[in-house]
RNA sequence: GGGCUCGUAGUGAAGUCGGCCUAUCACGCCUCCCUGUCACGGAGGAGAUCGCCGGUUCGAAUCCGGUCGGGCCCGCCA
């Protein structure tokens, strides 16, 4: 019978036997620690017997073991408990030297970034790695508990589409049985298709984006959660579903895994349950005022109009989400519905210093809807568009939702840099292995 | 697409306006010592044709040109 690791502690006195890596040697002569990684952790085994250490002789880090020895208690051990008169058996030997270390904490500067993601692999058992991922675990299990608990069904739709269906994002295309296809930058259509049938849908999945971008927010194959919803009163009402999913999941994220986000320097969480919203115009103001550099020409926030903006509400709103409200029509994409005075009913999701989501009521009404697609110079006669349309003259209500980036608010949650380090295996303009 | 930068043992760094470099340090690795370590400690050792090609020079990790591979910012985008 196997036990892991974060149950030795319940079985102080009996003999168990564990299973797992090699993740650390300390030789002291006449005694020696090893730990040994399962998915539960560490567990430390003490050994005495000259014997049982020899068998590691030759063999690195990595060596796949089963242990077996008396699980004593021990306020001196990681955890309370360690393994005593331990049996050794090599289930998997390892000579060969790892490429990057595990016990220690992995460079994550930006030039280093390349040898992290190349050693990907192994680096990835290294424990602090480790902590990133199930981070972003628990943040995919927090969003979906939170939408069960509003009624919302998790949905699946095609990543190989028909032509550039939704405009905006350069799109990778693709041969399909001799037809060109191209990969989904985005669940869009399906989703609003979707709402005609469950009212309230979600999907977290990949989005494929083909700019040339080389930035620390930009990658090529990104995870989106998508959320789409019917029968809403208003605009109001997508940004209020979106500011309570937000807070819910970064307070329960910093109150359940305060000791990993501290351990991975995390910074403090600063929210509040309503986020601060301006207007792109107010901000483009507010930042002139403060810095004297005039974005009013510019249609959407700048990067560093995002940075500033972020600071700006943690400090005088004491919250470091904030929506930007009042999108610029003519920035508006075909399926979202105009707002007043020349600007789209949507907004951005801004949190320390970069935008993680956009938040549109959508158009709903057929005639509307297909007068804009031809004043966008969307064919709507093409094969990608038909079930959409159909969707429509067959009945949608009132609408909205928004597309977030898991990796975004993954990487800025914990406080990384570079949205790559918050991917298993980025895929971005030079990167396509591993 | 534009601009700016970087490339030195397995890993991270120092050295870079020509010579004191037979290339330095830390981690890792190997050998030995060490009975409470947990980024263990101590002694010794191996490991780098300084990304690659060419040029300048008596002499190049260092200067010049090219090339390949990274990184950051802008634009685009989310």
């Amino acid at each position: 019978m196997r036990t892991i690791s974060k149950d030795i502690i319940g079985l102080i006195g009996q003999e168990v036997t564990i299973e797992g890596w090699l993740h650390k040697k300390r030789l002291l002569g006449g005694l020696t620690f090893i730990n040994v990684r399962d998915r539960g952790g560490l567990t430390q085994v003490v050994i005495k017997d000259k014997d049982e250490v020899e068998k590691l002789r030759g063999l690195q880090i990595g060596t796949v073991l089963r242990v077996t020895g008396v699980a004593k208690e021990e306020p001196r051990a990681p955890g309370g408990a360690e393994l005593h008169d331990a049996k050794l058996e090599v289930m998997v030997p390892v000579t060969e030297e790892p490429p990057i270390e595990i016990d220690k904490p992995l460079s994550h500067k930006s030039e280093n970034l390349d040898t992290l993601f190349e050693h990907r692999s192994i680096g990835l058992r290294n424990l602090q790695e480790t902590k990133i991922f199930m981070i972003r675990s628990e943040i995919l299990r927090y969003i979906r508990e939170f939408l069960y608990s509003q009624d919302f069904t998790e949905i699946n739709t095609p990543k190989i589409v028909a032509g550039d269906a939704e405009g905006g994002a350069a799109v990778f295309k693709l041969d399909y049985f001799g037809k060109e296809a191209t990969l989904a930058q985005s669940p869009q259509l399906y989703k609003q298709i979707m709402v005609g049938v469950f009212e309230r849908v979600f999907e977290i999945g990949p989005a494929f984006r083909a700019e040339l971008s080389a930035t620390t927010r930009h990658l090529s194959e990104v995870t989106m959660l998508d959320v789409e919803f019917g029968f809403i009163k208003d605009h109001d009402d997508v940004l209020k579903l979106l500011q309570e999913l937000v807070f819910n999941v970064l307070t329960r994220l910093y109150s359940e895994h305060a000791d990993e986000l501290k351990s991975l320097n995390a910074p403090e969480l600063t929210l509040k349950p309503e986020f601060p919203r301006y207007t792109m115009a107010q901000i483009h103001e507010m930042y002139q005022k403060a810095t004297g550099k005039d974005m009013s020409g510019e249609l959407d926030l700048t990067p560093e109009e995002e940075k500033w903006i972020c600071e700006y509400a943690k400090k005088n709103d004491g919250c470091e989400a904030v929506f930007a409200t009042g999108l610029p029509e003519s920035k508006m994409k075909f399926y979202h519905m105009k707002g007043e005075n020349g600007t789209a009913r949507s907004g951005d999701l801004l949190f320390r210093g970069i935008e993680i989501s956009t938040v549109p009521q959508r158009e709903h009404r057929h005639e509307d809807l297909i007068q804009q697609m031809k004043d966008a110079g969307v064919d709507v006669t093409a094969p990608g568009f038909a079930s959409y349309i159909a969707a429509f003259k067959h009945g949608l209500p009132p609408h909205g939702g928004f597309g977030f980036g898991i990796d975004r608010l993954t990487e800025k949650a914990i406080g990384l840099g570079n949205v790559k380090e918050a991917v298993l295996f980025p895929r971005d303009i030079n990167r396509l292995a591993p």
